[in-house]
Formats: C-alpha cells, sequence, structure tokens
DNA sequence: GGTTATTCGGAACTAGTGTTCCGGATAACG
DNA sequence: CGTTATCCGGAACACTAGTTCCGAATAACC
C-alpha cells in the first residue's frame, strides 16, 4: 500500500492528466466560480447521486445532464469524464460512511457499537452499491484512486473491531477487510435479489452471528 | 427479420424470439448438424467459457469468436444473440451446481453435510459470479429465465438446509434465500477485492458460524 | 467426382454512449 | 450601459460493441 499519514483530508491531485473539476462549489478560496456556474455544479452533482440510486449507474450522462436541467457541455465542463463524476460521488458517500464509523468510536459498549454501526453500514452501503460496482467494474480500480479515503476508513472501522475484540464480543481471527467483505456482498446481494432494509437487516445480523466469538469456552 | 424465409431448415422451434441452439452438439436423434457444425458449436461454447471466467463477462463478442477460433457469423448461427450465449453457460453451470447438491443430499451427518456444500458451492459459484452478474445487470432478469433450474436447485439447497435443521446443526430462522445470498455475496465481495480461494473460504466460514444456532444468546 | 444444401467468415451496418467544439448567452466589473 | 471573460448548450464527432448479410468454402449425399 502507500502511506498517505501525512495527507489525510484535502488530496492535492494537480499530478493526473484529467484534472479535478476546477474548484469546490461554493468554498473557494482564490477565485470562485461564476454564480451560475456554482448553481449548475450543485445541481448536476444532486441530479447525479438521485439518478444513479434510482436507475443504477449505467444510464447514459445525458440523462444526468437533462435531469440537472443543463446542457451536456456544461456537465463535462464540471466533470470532464463521467469517472470524475462518479468519483465526486463517492468521495460524497465515503465521508457520510466515515462520520457514521467515528459515532461509534467511543461507544462505551464495543460490541454493540460495532454491530450497530454495520447495520447502519449497510443501510447506507445498500443504496450506493451501484457506484463501488460501475466503478471497479469500468476498470477504475477503486482501491487505488480511492486510497486515501478508503484507508482512513478501514482503519476507523478497525478500531472498531479491535475495541470490540477486546471486549469479548468478537472473535480475534476475523480481519476487518472480512467484515467488510460480507457487509458489502450482502448489501450486493440484496440489492440484485429484490430484498427489501428487513431483508438486509437479517443478512446482516447473520453475518454479526458469526462474528461472535465461539460459546464453548 | 428472423424469419424463415431465407432459411427453411427447423421448422419446430419457432414460438420464441430467441430461439434455443439448433440441436445438441451431438446427441441428436433425427438429424445431426453438420460434422463442423457441431465441433464449432462446443469450441465455442468451452472459448467462451474460457473467456466469461477469465476476463470477465463484458468481454467483447468478437473474443470468444477469435478464442473459438471461427468467425463472428460463425458464433451468431449458434447463439443467435449474446444473451443465449449466457444462458447456456448459465444452464451448464447450473447443472453442475445441482449435481454437487445431489451429492451431499442424504449424507449421514446433515450438519456438516450442509456445511460442506456450501463450501464447494461457494468455490464454484466463485468463477461463474461474473455470468450471473452479467445476467441480471443486462436486464435478463435470471429468476424469471432460469426459474426452473433455479428452483430446482433451491429446493434441493432447502432440503439440505432443512435437515441440518432437524439435526439441530442450523438455526431454523433462517431462509434459504439468506443462505444463498449471503453465499453468493461473500462470492461476489471476494471476486472484487482480489481475496483468494483461501480468503473466500474465510469468508463463508464465518457465515457457516452465523448460521449455527446461539448457544446462550 | 459432381451436386447441393448447409455452414463459414468477416466486412458492413446499426445503435448507443462518452467526448469535443464553438457560436451564443450571461454574469461580473467598471 | 458597455465590455469582456466566463459559461452554457447541444449538435457533431468518435469509438465501441452487437448484429446482419452474402459470397466463399465444405461436408453430406448420390
Amino acid at each position: 500500500m502507500n502511506d498517505a499519514s501525512t495527507e489525510t483530508k484535502q488530496p492535492d491531485n494537480a499530478h493526473e492528466p484529467e484534472s479535478r473539476p476546477p474548484a469546490a462549489a461554493e468554498t473557494s478560496s482564490a477565485r470562485p466560480m461564476r454564480a451560475d456556474a456554482a448553481r449548475n455544479h450543485a445541481k448536476i452533482l444532486q441530479a447525479a447521486e438521485e439518478i444513479f440510486a434510482l436507475d443504477g449507474v449505467m444510464v447514459p450522462i445525458d440523462l444526468v445532464a437533462e435531469r440537472a436541467g443543463v446542457g451536456i457541455g456544461t456537465l463535462y465542463r464540471h466533470f470532464p469524464t463521467k469517472e470524475s463524476l462518479y468519483e465526486a460521488i463517492v468521495m460524497t458517500r465515503l465521508s457520510g460512511l466515515l462520520a457514521t464509523a467515528d459515532e461509534y468510536a467511543n461507544d462505551p459498549d464495543p460490541g454493540a457499537a460495532l454491530c450497530t454501526f454495520l447495520r447502519e453500514f449497510a443501510t447506507q452501503a445498500a443504496d450506493k452499491q451501484d457506484l463501488f460496482e460501475a466503478l471497479s467494474q469500468a476498470g477504475i480500480d477503486f482501491k487505488s484512486r480511492f486510497s486515501d479515503q478508503v484507508e482512513i476508513l478501514i482503519e476507523r472501522i478497525d478500531r472498531l473491531r479491535r475495541r470490540a475484540v477486546e471486549a469479548g464480543a468478537v472473535r480475534a481471527d476475523v480481519e476487518t477487510t472480512d467484515i467488510l467483505n460480507l457487509i458489502m456482498g450482502s448489501c450486493h446481494a440484496a440489492g440484485h435479489s429484490g430484498v427489501d432494509g428487513e431483508g438486509l437487516q437479517r443478512l446482516v445480523g447473520i453475518v454479526i452471528a458469526g462474528l461472535q466469538p465461539a460459546h464453548s469456552n
């Protein structure tokens, strides 16, 4: 892996051939975008999020522009490639996941904390599953491009896991990536077989049960 | 379009827009295909199976033809659409899965039988996961098209599960589809995060642990 | 060996989608 | 209000992948 210990928050990326969207929507330090540009940036982002969650990620990018009420040219001005649009949304969602993880970081009951977190993680991940799929199957190579965010997230989850292990609530011989794979896999399977939220929670419940240490002592 | 005007060959199967491959590869009773046709049919099937397992299912169909050593026209003669090629392979693999299920149907130890079956199921499913995905995400609507085969398979697995439940080796409050979803989800996750066979078995192990009845809780 | 129906092969066609380009519109600024 | 840099919009382009078509090749049959 790569050591991202120094840079945690604002990834300055100006070394890639494909460039980032010009600036953040409104929070710009140097030269803000024009008012309509900022507005459209936000509209595109929201439309994409909605339409991806609704119709999947294979939708032609034209529909995103249409739903946002802008032209295709405008969309490409803000996100020079479809992939970059994915990236932006994934970043948003990863942040949401990270916030959830932090929420339970210091819970007095580590076992319940991990359990509750995983359930909420599944709920959130179920909606955006299609995004991850689209990325990885488009050859975007998820882990290398979002390695910073993902590693941070994994580290937070690992902390939840370790605390739960220390509390004796979780087996010590499972890795964090195992847990992630199981949860993500459940989300995927649920999404592809028409399972509702309740069914998904049942799956997660089984996984959680499998994480508990054997009671034989 | 696909009418029999230019081709008055097989008037028997004309009830579906998508038609079955003209006849089985070699097992024909009335009028077999020409020798080279049968040979190519088999070659295409094998090439597709290999290339799908190797490069995923998004590979252009031309590569399948190339690998099989036949022209594109030949491929389309045997499988009038890409979807029909998928179908043929999925059918093959479903049969394999079914055979595996039957293998453990009457095992003296129902708990171990289910456990072993699930592990083997995962091993087999991991390779063909991409096929199922391609089908469902291409809108092929897996369960309706292969409903017969799938239902039989589910029923066999359900039998394994029920025997295991009766033997007290598995919780009674999980459904067969839950188990399937968990196993398939594990395969998916494993395939997408570079997990090897050993890692997959670890995931399956956790799932199996989650299926066991709670000891005290 | 000659005839014929069947199959082969790949060039050409079609459709859909990501991306570029540039004239026209408009916000920002004096 | 006029000027200008910036942005908008969608038509046009390019590329990919699935499918069709028909002359060439060849297995099957006499």
